[in-house]
DNA sequence: CTGAAAGCGCTTACAG
DNA sequence: CTGAAAGCGCTTACAG
């Protein structure tokens, strides 16, 4: 099969110029009402469709969007891709992926892919804060860009995320109701403002709740890093009442662990997860996490996207989205 | 920033035509040693990247690849759209990645505007083995097709997926070795070439290793499947000794049925899963399971593709990849 | 309201 | 070995 009908077929056919074809089709202003009807069919009948790769060379448009992750395959990321493709796909557009493993050296390159492209905006969960920020910066100035789940530490672009200070205060209101006196952290390093600010929620929080702050450990958003720092809060002395989590992979690592090493949870210790993805609800025991506003996240980023591909000119915004307490096994002493 | 130098600029730069500059920059023979140089000096100088679309137009080809899965925010989905996209980043082209939710129509809508955007090659995971073959036989010649993961009920593009009956075996294997005599079933129903061949090979190695077949029962490629499973399998009587699931999420949500209604796993009755994903690795306890050789999958799929594209026009293969065997906590009496 | 023409940036026969 | 020109399929000023 071949899909070779172009506008002049359609012009030919209705008996008119490629011209008034394609304004008919498009709907622009100055046509009559039967030009519009007379074309409108010969195109059905036809088969037409418009040409995206003409169009997109003449009108430098191509309603395509890329988006950069970190890494495809994580639960969270793919969680958050499915739902912008969702979007981006009842806005017409369509969505080009590409991962950045993380790396800032593959973020630019990929950026620049997407540049080249004529994408007509991206969607960027930036692999480092500081680090990501030239490559965005020196993006087309027609190509719009949003931050989703990551900031970046300078407003250079609008960004969507989830209130990270009232998921980790969610955490420690349930804590402090359990009892909880003394509490570790298994979270991530200062590379992206999730693992800077749950960082620093967690302390001030804890501050706030009189708690003491026990072991601490800061990696990555992986199971290893989650295993890595239970060994390291076990070796530490004396296990907290309560482990809080920068992720539900952590928390999950943390906890298997410290299984291995003869500890239970949530007899032994308390854990806490945050994302609330689907790994939380099936594991054993089920986690007490903050639940990341996904759908939400990615229907904000999109229609700001769509904002600025419009013209729009304001401020960068930088919409922090609530999250949910979701109460699991791993915190319940009963 | 704007990315506007074209090759014009480039020619004029060199003070050449754009016929030699274009020559010069695509390494097409006949063009002098110094030529080459030069233009190449002044494009890299100016930072001159060739347009895709432009080229795109002219050549109809674009270097880009779609891929249609039925949910990307499936685990073992977003894996394989994980080794998609590293292995096509390789051989120079990206990823267009659409959702078909698992509905043909749907899938038919994404199948056109793939071929509208002249992408060169289509990875498809079909939602239906036999409702999605019109779509995917009425698209434009010049797109390669492979379907990975799911075949089709007749042979009409290439195909790399999982080799099922040897999955199937291996777990018949390690259950026989375990002292079942009694399996039962919770797999998926007959819209996929894995629904079907691992509901065939299930009965035909019960047969082969003189086991009695107990309650069965076929859903999708989800947890809640799983547990409706479980339910079934339970309220149809006595318990097998083995149940023999579809999928990890399967799997999982067997288990955590089994355990809802007072039953364990692996004392009352062992479980495997299939796929092999992280969450079998995670879960308590670890899931007995077949694990899919992904990245070989995700790169026989891509080589097909590119060979496809190059023109091959050898019969169509069909790829069935070896998988293994991983042991874990739910089939082990111990 | 409609048409002829330019032009988006490239590649490749066609001449020389 | 190099250049002038056509053409991929569209949209949109510019005339009429």
């Amino acid at each position: 099969m071949k899909s070779n009908v172009t506008l002049a077929d359609v012009a030919a056919g209705a008996g008119v110029s490629i011209a008034t074809a394609s304004r008919a089709l498009s709907g622009k202003p100055r046509v009559s009402r039967e030009m519009v009807d007379r074309v409108r069919a010969v195109a059905t009948e036809l088969g037409y469709r418009v040409d995206p790769i003409a169009r997109a060379l003449r009108d430098g448009s191509s309603r395509l969007v890329g988006m950069i992750v970190p890494v495809i395959g994580i639960p969270f990321f793919s969680q958050l891709i499915d739902a912008v493709e969702e979007e981006l796909g009842r806005a017409g557009f369509e969505l080009l992926l590409a991962d950045s493993h993380g790396f800032v050296d593959e973020e630019v390159r990929r950026l620049r892919v997407l540049g080249d492209r004529r994408v007509d905006g991206i969607l960027i969960i930036a692999s480092d804060r500081t680090a990501s920020m030239p490559s965005i910066v020196n993006l087309p100035d027609d190509i719009a860009v949003v931050a989703v789940d990551r900031a970046t530490d300078k407003p250079i672009s609008d960004f969507v995320g989830v209130d990270n200070e009232l998921g980790i205060e969610l955490i420690f209101e349930h804590l402090a109701e359990q009892g909880v006196t003394r509490v570790g952290f298994a979270g991530t390093d200062d590379a992206t403002t999730n693992g800077v600010e749950r960082w620093q929620s967690f302390h001030r929080l804890a501050r706030r709740h009189g708690m003491e702050v026990g072991a601490t450990f800061r990696g990555e958003f992986s199971l290893e890093s989650g295993v890595a720092a239970a060994d390291h809060i076990v070796d530490a002395g004396p296990l907290p009442d309560a482990i809080v989590s920068g992720s539900d992979q952590i928390a999950v690592g943390v906890i298997s662990r410290l299984r291995e090493r003869g500890l239970d949870v949530p007899k032994d210790v308390l854990v806490t997860g945050f994302d609330g993805g689907e790994l939380s609800r099936v594991y054993w025991p089920t986690l007490t996490t903050v639940v990341q506003p996904t759908s939400s996240i990615a229907a904000d980023a999109v229609s700001l996207l769509m904002g600025r591909m419009a013209g729009g000119t304001s401020a960068y915004r930088r919409n922090r989205l609530a999250p949910e307490l979701q109460l699991g096994g791993s915190t319940s002493r009963a």
